[in-house]
DNA sequence: GCGATCGA
DNA sequence: TCGATCGC
């Protein structure tokens, strides 16, 4: 069982100070209701503010964290 | 609204 | 316990 990987690569995203940065996200999970596709979600920290969010991650991106 | 996740 | 994530 491959329990928790580690996040390895930097997705672009925009940070909620309105930055575009590469950043590791500390977790990827899938959102996926019934029926339907869903997106990866991704766990980033802004490193300006220290604050959490939450942002859309490529389909090709790995599940980790 | 659904889906999972976790910081606030 | 809720917000916020995205696309359908």
């Amino acid at each position: 069982m491959a329990a928790r990987e580690p996040c390895k690569n930097a997705v672009k995203v925009r940070t909620p100070s309105g930055k575009e940065l590469e950043l590791i996200p500390r977790k990827v999970w899938q959102l996926t209701p019934s029926g339907r596709k869903g997106v990866k979600v991704g766990l980033f920290q802004d490193p300006e503010t220290g604050k959490f969010f939450r942002q859309k991650v490529p389909d090709d991106y790995p599940l980790c964290g």
